[in-house]
DNA sequence: ATATATTTGACCAAATCGGTTAATGGAGGA
DNA sequence: TCCTCCATTAACCGATTTGGTCAAATATAT
């Protein structure tokens, strides 16, 4: 790709990529024409063809970029090397909304990324897949002492049922289109709390 | 439409409508191709033509399928004028599942199609839009009685954490591609099982 | 064999695709 | 003021695909 597509200004960078992971989270790769990606970011699509020689090499740079981002916002919320259970979602979960935030659909886009079947680009995708294997929680970490919780808890469970309501909740979000990252913030300190007040053990 | 389509065997209806909302469900309406869904319904573009005269039409038989498809199950599983909660979840969940395994895609189709953009047809959805309104869980008739419950919990917020858990749940299983309806089963079974002993007061 | 219904390959004009090229226009330095 | 440089684009390219048609081939039933 052209490196000076790094020296423009940041919202232009963002919009660009913004629009990448829009028209491919909604399409397949076959399907998604760089003109309508051009259209999404308000450049032509010269100037797109431009910073990337071609399709394949836009999709790997938002592909390659999901990792580096989701890298760097885990690290930046301190997700890693957390040893308390709700501390630990909450992080994960303030880094999450902060990625919707910027990137509405980058989480959409690399789903379907990964799942892509196109054979021009699913070689890759699963080559680098290692870039993601190493993201996944480390729960061994995590303290789960069973005594903080109530009596007879299943703990695992537990964990399950919180990621599987986190996970819902922000694809319904992210689903209805333009989100309020406001409105999450609240329902999310709201939720966590609510997780606390039914599995801790009260004194 | 051509009312012959009826008279086709119905595992040949299904595949014609789950190749539909298959190519549908990953693409936009404008770069969802006839041809693609032709090949993934292992019939000729021409046939599919012959049965619907035009992709708009065919959108829209689909889009009402949803409706219809979704009140005929969760009449038969019983979901409505249900008024104990757990048993409420229990069998629209059934429905929900039992939809999935005959309409894989379904699902992630009518999302998409309430929020599709495209003026040709994003009228005609918009109109039809009661359809889905009646569906709306009539919670009113639900017996949510406190004293069922653990003390002092917010039941409204474990009703929309249930609600979230379990989207979170499906919309995994789909992504993932092949569902596997027994493991569904199961794991639904055991996450009822673990709601019930936290939320319900024991003797 | 004949009549009827199902299914398709081949075809169409029009649009769109990924990608290129030559030109435009504006900012900065001399 | 003129020149250079570079971001930006309109216009263009050949190839492919699009939604949609049609006549012919095939299967089915009588």
């Amino acid at each position: 790709m052209n490196q000076r597509f790094f020296t423009l200004p940041v919202e232009k960078q963002q919009a660009i990529i913004n629009a990448g992971y829009r028209v491919f989270s909604q399409n397949s790769y076959k399907n998604s024409p760089m003109s309508e990606i051009a259209d999404a970011a308000g450049i032509s699509k010269a100037l797109l063809f431009h910073y990337f020689h071609n399709k394949k090499e836009l999709y790997l740079f938002l592909w390659d970029k999901c990792a580096e981002t989701t890298i760097a916002y885990m690290t930046e919320y301190g997700c890693y090397g957390q040893t308390e259970l709700f501390e630990s979602m909450e992080r994960g979960m303030r880094a999450k909304m902060e990625i919707i935030r910027r990137y509405p659909d980058m989480g959409t886009f690399t789903i379907k990324a990964f799942y892509e079947k196109d054979e021009e680009i699913c070689a890759a995708i699963q080559e680098s897949y290692h870039k993601y294997f190493n993201l996944k929680a480390d729960k061994t970490r995590l303290n789960l002492d069973p005594s903080q919780f109530i009596p007879g808890l299943d703990v695992a469970m537990m964990y399950r049922e919180m990621y599987w309501a986190s996970e819902g909740y922000l694809w319904e979000m992210v689903q209805r289109g333009n989100v309020d990252i406001d409105q999450m913030e609240k329902d999310f300190t709201k939720l966590l709390a609510f997780w606390k007040s039914i599995y801790l053990r009260k004194e």
